[in-house]
DNA sequence: GCCGTTTTCGGCCCGACTGTTTTCAGTCG
């Protein structure tokens, strides 16, 4: 078994325990054990073989063993015991936000709901609400809840898709007579979350590369198998949860390779504008070729097929036919930013409140990714349950920045906070305080049931707060799993955009928040935004490819994203943000003076 | 389940919020 799969397993047992209402404590540990075992570097075979495992923190005897036995033989007889004592739809029902696991035991008890389908019809027949501890609110939440998954479908995240489609590639290209190929759809587009994956294979042998797709290791089922194309459904583990989707692949020969990958990148609608524009010029376009029979239009490349039809270049990000098509036409398509613009980060924490790295191990490993400044944002101090500094506690960390700032070269360490807004409006700091950091972060983690209006009063209140720099992840969702608190988003641009305050990309995959829309409309308002990566640990930093993938759909160029900039610049547009604050509200300053 | 210069038992992060109750259980982060 491999590590992910390992942690899957550790993880359902903590689950299932969970379901039967054991201590809390046995049931984290082994969901710990599973984080654990899921960040471990290097090989679990060669760690449990070697006894190494015994030194992870977390992993005791019990687990060592049982890990030994999945690693080895693949199965636990223990998993299999609890699997069997648990109806597999509870666990399930655990997906339902506000849901959990004495919930989810109750009703399987008191009304013998095996699965979300049974949940929904007792909660139509009132029979939820009258169980003790439930009540008429619950069961209209449960509805919502349920409501809210099926919406969703199985869709996964594009963090999980984008690493599981490299592998297929990988494990393609090992095969042999592949000249080309390419993950397209949803995932070369880079939606945030997608929902199959579609190969493109370039061969002149196509029977041996379909035979080996439809036998590689991942794939559970076969729906359809032919001689150009074939699809799939895929299991596999990836961090530690396991992912169900389906995958096509589709074979061509090189010549027709250029005109497949666009038609299979789309999106539909974009393919459709292309083929209208074709049509125009008296020419077919397919995933095969485009012109007419007898005449032909030979593209090598995608490039040549868009200059055909007398368009730029469109990046895969932008076919969603909002204005792609038109831009491309005029030849005002926007340069979009890339990784490698990229020269600091303004969001990140340490072991000071609830990250899992130090700051001096952060700023080392921000050095090594040749960033220029990082800036740590760690949580404010009414967050207690992440670890919230308090003031002094703050001033701790300015002085260890000084100190490490003082023998640090390449990069320089930024003294920001994430600071809490308060369900009024108002920030966590004081003022005082507040004056002290370079730059400040912004961002609602309490309070997410508040009215539409109320939500948008709050935020916009904080974002006209002098001394916020910028809105931390603007909507709070988590992709798939909840949707972000209610809030009139537009209002909230609008107010950065008077105010000339920037709003957060956070990069984390799992939130990538603002989200591509909004991005969008963020540029055209003229809102500078920033990505972020929101990073917890160190290999966290990394993330910021996702939210430049963001940043890409939204149509971002170099210039629109401030952590482009490079420190002297940086330094330079907080230090400007700080006065203007500071010599409007003379007192700030003196206090802003005796914190440094 | 794990862990230990409080070391083999008794903690383990815990406070806020919601919706249920009439003092608190469950969920969330």
């Amino acid at each position: 078994m491999t590590k992910e799969e390992v942690a899957a397993a550790l993880d359902e047992i903590g689950t299932l325990l969970e379901l039967k209402g054991e201590n809390p404590f046995r049931c984290n540990a082994y969901h710990q054990a599973a984080r654990m075992i899921q960040q471990l570097e290097g090989d679990l075979h060669e760690l449990v073989a070697s006894g190494k495992l015994a030194e992870v923190r977390g992993i005791g005897e019990a687990l060592q063993e049982k890990i030994a036995t999945l690693v080895t033989t693949g199965r636990l007889s223990f998993l299999d015991e609890l699997r069997a004592s648990v109806p597999a739809g509870m666990v399930q029902m655990l997906r339902i936000p506000g849901l959990g696991p004495k919930k989810v035991k109750a009703l399987y008890e008191q009304l013998h709901v095996r699965d979300i389908g049974e949940l929904k019809a007792a909660c139509e027949r009132g029979e939820v609400a009258r169980l003790k501890g439930f009540g008429d609110k619950t069961q209209a939440k449960i509805l919502e809840g349920i409501e809210f998954l099926q919406r969703q479908g199985q869709r996964v995240r594009l963090d999980q898709a984008l690493p599981l489609a490299e592998e297929l590639m990988e494990q393609l290209r090992r095969g042999g007579h592949v000249q080309q190929i390419a993950v397209c759809g949803s995932v070369r587009r880079r939606r945030e979350t997608v929902h199959d994956l579609d190969i493109l294979v370039c061969s002149e042998a196509p029977q041996p590369v379909m035979d080996r797709f439809v036998r590689l290791p991942q794939v559970q089922q076969v729906l359809a198998q032919g001689p150009t194309r074939s699809s799939v459904v895929l299991v596999q583990h990836i961090q530690g949860e396991k992912i169900t989707l389906q995958a096509d692949l589709r074979i061509v020969t090189p010549s027709q390779y250029p005109y497949a990958l666009l038609y299979f990148t789309g999106s539909k609608e974009h393919n459709i504008r292309l083929r209208q524009r074709a049509l125009s010029r008296g020419w077919t376009l397919n995933e095969y070729m485009m012109g007419t029979e007898s005449q032909p239009i030979l593209a090598k490349t995608e490039e040549e097929i868009y200059a055909a039809l007398g368009l730029a270049y469109i990046p895969p990000e932008l076919r969603e036919d909002t204005g792609e098509i038109e831009a491309a036409e005029r030849g005002e398509l926007p340069v979009l930013v890339e990784e490698s613009d990229l020269r600091g980060v303004f969001h990140c924490h340490t072991t000071a409140s609830d990250g899992r790295a130090t700051l001096e191990e952060m700023a080392l490993a921000a050095e090594r990714l040749g960033l220029e400044y990082l800036g740590i944002a760690d949580h404010s101090q009414s967050l207690t349950v992440a670890g919230g500094l308090s003031p002094q506690a703050v001033r701790d960390q300015w002085q260890q920045i000084d100190r490490l700032n003082a023998r640090l070269h390449k990069v320089r360490l930024l003294k920001g906070t994430e600071v809490d807004i308060l369900d009024d409006g108002s920030l966590d700091y004081p003022d005082e305080l507040l004056a002290g950091f370079d730059y400040v972060v912004a961002s609602v983690h309490t309070h997410f049931q508040m009215s539409r209006e109320a939500m948008t009063a709050r935020v916009c209140k904080a974002l006209a707060h002098p001394a916020v720099t910028m809105l931390g992840h603007p909507t709070g969702r988590l992709l798939l799993k909840r949707d972000g608190y209610k809030i009139d988003l537009e209002a909230v641009l609008r107010t950065a955009a008077q105010y000339g305050k920037m709003i957060e990309i956070n990069a984390q995959p799992q939130r990538l928040d603002l989200d591509w829309l909004h991005v969008k409309q963020a540029r055209a308002l003229g809102v500078p935004l920033v990505i972020n990566p929101d990073a917890h640990a160190l290999p966290e930093l990394e993330y910021v490819r996702y939210g430049v993938m963001v940043a890409r759909r939204g149509w971002l160029e170099r210039r629109q994203v401030f952590n482009t900039r490079s420190l002297p610049e940086v330094l330079e547009e907080l230090q400007r943000r700080k006065q203007a604050w500071l010599s409007a509200s003379p007192a700030r300053k003196k206090s802003a003076h005796r914190s440094h």
